[in-house]
DNA sequence: TAAACGTATGAACAAATATTCATATATTTA
DNA sequence: TAAATATATGAATATTTGTTCATACGTTTA
């Protein structure tokens, strides 16, 4: 009875294909590197931050200003604005007390782009 | 005072640039289409399920092997297969006791291209 | 220089979610 | 047919995370 056996050991994981196994764990990127990945489509996982993508996408935009397009307070935005800043996906400039927003790079764009075709069919 | 005045009004959302917040509303997609953008990239936003799909990137495996691989138990394997099911990323064939899941198709090759180039710069 | 203003941020709270455990289901095999 | 096995799933728990509120910070202006 192995289920029963296993059960005290260091793991329960049945193999069936050790072969398939084997090959993938070796072809797998780092752990860290599929972390990273994670992280970043995390990031694009969140309604408000996609919609301040969205909106920065048309245009440089001032933190106000994408709370009123959004309908959201100032203090949600913000926190965001810091989040998408840190990934580095937005990149921001000051002019006295305002401070503008835009995208960092074009890597938005077509990450958008692929996230589209796959809901659009 | 408008600080003040508006803390009782419906909204307190100040605007600067009225121009650039009209336009960019009008230009951006439907609320529907960003919320569901948003769902799948909440998908690849954790590290079981990117380690999944980049399993399967390699060879089409069962339950059990991609829970070997990933030195997960079987049962949080299969929770998370349950959501790429649904989410169209992953499809499957059963072969007696047997499941083996593979890609569905190969959006999730180029949404992950792009996640790579992101972060590796 | 004091008030107003745009933005940032820490703390608290609420909601979402991933994993584990126990167990159910379905299929194979002895 | 009973036992073994591969997978699925509901409930409970713990962790993560988004929003709100209050307030701080830095800049402008009266």
């Amino acid at each position: 009875m192995r289920g029963e056996f296993n059960k005290n050991e260091i793991c329960e994981i049945t193999v069936i294909h050790a072969d398939i196994v084997d090959k993938v764990k070796k072809l797998m990127p780092e752990e860290e590197k599929l972390y990273d990945l994670a992280e970043l489509f995390k990031i694009f996982g969140d309604t408000t931050r996609i919609k301040i993508l969205c909106a920065l996408l048309k245009s440089e935009m001032c933190v106000c200003d994408i709370a009123a397009t959004l309908g959201m307070n100032q203090s949600a935005v913000s926190h965001q604005l810091r989040i998408l800043k840190q990934s580095k996906l937005v990149k921001y400039r000051k002019d006295g007390k305002v401070v503008y927003y835009s995208l960092a790079d074009d890597h938005v764009i077509k990450i958008f782009e692929q996230g589209f075709n796959h809901i659009e069919e």
